[in-house]
DNA sequence: AGTGCCATGTAAGACGTTACATGATTTG
DNA sequence: CAAATCATGTAACGTCTTACATGGCACT
C-alpha cells in the first residue's frame, strides 16, 4: 500500500495531475527515495478516488484537459496514519555487491575497478544534484525534508569515499584479507577450469 | 535477468540446493543486498537447468532426496560475462524518507524521533551482526567480498550518525531551515485545516 | 512425542514496468 | 512548422511474494 500513500503524500504538498506526480518522483527530490511510473500513477489515482482518499478537479487550461487531484478529508486522515506508522525498513538491492561478493581471482581486476570508477561517477553527479537543489531558492523542502537531504549527501559521500579506498586498494594490491576456513575459493577455480576446458 | 544470475552467482561458491540457495539470501552476507523467495527460486532453477546453464545431482541422504544444483561450463560463461557489465545504480526505496519529505509541523515530532530511534535499533544490530559475521571464521568471503562487507559497515555507521545528529537537532528545536519560496508549507496547512474541519 | 529445521514445490494474485495510443500546447 | 513537452490513459507482460501442500530428519 505504499506506493498509494506516497501518491497522497505529493498531493499533500499541492494540488497534482498524474504527470505532476510522475515528474516529482522522476526529477524531484523525491526521486532519491522513490520511483514510480505512469502505468501505476494513473490506475492508482482512479482507485483513490474511487475510495474516497482524494477528489479531481478538471481545469480547462485552453482547451485541454487537466485533472487536479486534491486530498479529501479521509485522505489527510489516511496520509497522517501513514506518517504516524513505523516506517519497514528498506530492502537494498544492489547489482555491484552481488558482483563483489562472486567476484574471483580470475576475473580481471580492471574490469572491477572500472564498474566502481563508473560507480563513483553516476554517485558524485546525484551529489552535486542534490546539493544544488538543497539550496537552488525554487523547491520546496520542508526543514524535516532538509534532513532527508542530508542524510542522502552524507550517504553519497561514504559511498565515493568507499570507492577511493577500494580503488586504491585494488591498484596496490593491498586487499583486506579474506575469509576462507574450507579453501572455497580454491575448490570454486577448480570446479570452473574443469567446466571451462570441457 | 538479475536474479538468475544472482542464483548463479551463489552457485558458484559451491553446488546448492534451493533451500541452500534460500538460506544464503536470508541470513547470510548476500542478505545484505538482495532478497528472495522460494516462489522465485524453484522455478527460477528449473529454468536455468532447462536451458543448460545448470545441472542437477539428486542424492539420496538417508531416504530424503535432495537436488544439488551445479555450474555447465555455459553457466559459468554466462555468470562471468555479466559480472564484467556495469551494475545498473541501485534504486534505493525508502519510507522513511517518503515520511521525511511529507512531515509538516502539525505532527507530532516526538512520533518522528521515536520511528528515527527504531531506525537507529534496527540499523545498530545490523551493524553488529556485519562486524560479526566478518569475522566468524566460518562464513566464506573472498578479499574482493570483504570490500563489500566494508562498504556495509560504513553506510550503517554513517546512517547512524545521521540519526543521532538528526534526533539531537529535532530534540534542540535546532531544525535546519526550509527552503519554501511560495509558502507552500502555510498553504499545505490551510488546505489541510478546511478539510479536517468538514 | 513434539518441535523445529531441512527440503521441494505449486497456485493465486499483487504489483509494477514497458510499450503503445492519442492528442494539445509551447517554444525555437 | 517542427520538436519538445504537457497530458491522460490502457494492455500486455514479467516479476515476485504469500500461502498452501507435503513430508523426512534431528534433537530433546
Amino acid at each position: 500500500l505504499s506506493i498509494e500513500h506516497s501518491i497522497l503524500a505529493v498531493i499533500s504538498f499541492t494540488p497534482a495531475t498524474g504527470y505532476d506526480i510522475k515528474s516529482e518522483f522522476e526529477t524531484k527530490a523525491l526521486s532519491l527515495f522513490w520511483g514510480m511510473s505512469y502505468g501505476s500513477i494513473y490506475p492508482k489515482l482512479k482507485n483513490l478516488e474511487e475510495n474516497g482518499y482524494i477528489y479531481s478537479v478538471s481545469k480547462e487550461h485552453g482547451g485541454r484537459q487537466k485533472k487536479h487531484y486534491e486530498l479529501t478529508k479521509k485522505g489527510w486522515i489516511e496520509l497522517e496514519n501513514w506518517l504516524s506508522e513505523a516506517p519497514s525498513y528498506p530492502s537494498v538491492k544492489d547489482e555491484l555487491f552481488m558482483k563483489l561478493a562472486a567476484w574471483h581471482s580470475e576475473m580481471e581486476e580492471d574490469l572491477l575497478v572500472s564498474h566502481l570508477e563508473k560507480r563513483k561517477e553516476e554517485s558524485t553527479e546525484l551529489l552535486q544534484y542534490v546539493r544544488h537543489w538543497q539550496q537552488n531558492g525554487t523547491s520546496f523542502i520542508s526543514s524535516i525534508g532538509m534532513m532527508g537531504i542530508r542524510y542522502a549527501e552524507m550517504k553519497l559521500e561514504t559511498e565515493i569515499r568507499w570507492i577511493d579506498e577500494s580503488v586504491e586498494q585494488l591498484k596496490n594490491g593491498a586487499l583486506p584479507p579474506s575469509q576462507d576456513p574450507l579453501s572455497m575459493e580454491h575448490e570454486l577455480l577448480k570446479r570452473r577450469k574443469s567446466k571451462l576446458n570441457s
